[in-house]
DNA sequence: TGCCGCTCTACGGGAAACCGTAAGGAAAGG
DNA sequence: CCTTTCCTTACGGTTTCCCGTAGAGCGGCA
């Protein structure tokens, strides 16, 4: 089992949780930070005091507040942790069920484990800890179905680009010179027709406030 | 200070925290449910033994899953519940941040507090508990600003079905004729023209794109 | 009743978006 | 080196949307 963990989530209320299901598991040196810059700060000083942590238990989004944070969210305190701690174990610990975010957090950021926040969560981390502490992966059951199933639409980046740009009022007929100012390519107006209609079409939807809608429903933009 | 309070929310996790917060304000009898229809039932079953909860904790946003319940969400919940028993104080604890919505919980459901899921909400439910134990109301600080500044307009209610019926995939032309066969006045195309001028120039918006956005962004559809 | 002010509706010209088609260009493969 | 294929771009015709104007309906008031 782990000896020291560092806990880094800025809900206070799901930290507590956090600390009291590892102290349940007789770990008892734990931290936790609300920001992901202490997060990193405690990372090195504990690898410097020839102490370093052994695990990571992170959430992905942080919110901003009056504190300026170099790092912005889970992914980055993740990258930089890894690249001086390579040995570091992590697991996320978050709200998200996209499959692809997850499925790239185990392939790019080779992460251990993934507990999704949802109805058995503190049973979910207690299993993933004691996986990973066994040297496996975990991933939060309802997850590995949606890889399957939930085969949903992935948004390329210049998806993304347009439908930001639309939703700030944008004109179609304008993005093409946007596109090409900021050197993204495709940057014909066709082709921004085209991924609006291929969007709409997955989505079955037949105009664009349609999609606006759907996508801010579910935090895609 | 309360002498019965059930929680209603599906994160386990947080709700071992919203119980460990109510125990250390010293209320012993606490019970919590991971589900609408449960959470309804013991505040129905608590009432007919003499012996009501005077607190109602509750999410707003409840995962379905494979038990299949008839309240699909707190704010239903919130509706029922006052509807039996219209003493009951309700705190809502959720990770929404529309001040719409808030506003809709305060005015149109009467709830007594509203605590965001956020950085310092264990403190923030602490102090919402003992506000409405001396009978004040209760609202998050950063929600306090958010409500204030963004209440501008006034959205009536057929701006509302033209935003959701754009926002379903409607054509503006069509429009009309829903709202004939829905006998909504005014029903012409120009006047649905009109509201959503008014709407976008009030907003400094230039698209419907935007507009969706928006509204999508403040809760208001 | 007749005038006034108001809102809703109808119409038409122009702009933007939609949609199909075809030409241009780069990468892969023989 | 050429061909095939896929993707991007360009260009028209049609639909929808945008916007200004004008007329119709309705209640208030002298």
């Amino acid at each position: 089992m782990f000896r020291k963990v560092l806990i880094a989530e800025d809900h206070e209320m799901t930290s507590i949780s956090v600390t009291k299901t590892i102290s349940e598991l007789g770990i008892a040196d734990t931290q936790y930070t609300y920001y992901c810059d202490d997060a990193m700060m405690l990372l090195k000083k504990a690898q410097q005091a020839g102490a370093p942590f052994d695990l990571l238990i992170t959430d992905l989004s942080f919110e901003e507040d009056h504190r300026k944070q170099k790092i912005a969210g889970g992914e980055e305190l993740i990258a930089l942790s890894k690249s001086f701690q390579p040995n570091l174990k992590v697991l996320v610990f978050s709200a998200e069920n996209k499959s692809a975010l997850v499925d790239k957090l185990f392939t790019d950021f080779s992460i251990d484990a993934y507990v999704r926040k949802a109805r058995h969560d503190a049973k979910d981390l207690r299993a993933a800890i004691e996986a990973i502490a066994q040297g496996k992966k975990y991933m939060t059951a309802d997850l590995k179905q949606s890889v399957k199933v939930k085969n949903t639409f992935e948004f390329s980046s210049i998806d993304l680009t347009i439908l930001k740009l639309l939703s700030a009022g944008t004109k179609q007929k304008d993005i093409p010179a946007y596109l090409q100012a900021n050197k993204i390519t495709p940057s014909g107006l066709s082709s921004v027709e085209k991924r609006l209609n291929i969007m709409k079409e997955v989505m079955g939807f037949s105009k664009n406030e349609q999609l606006i809608a759907y996508c801010k429903d579910y935090g895609i933009i």
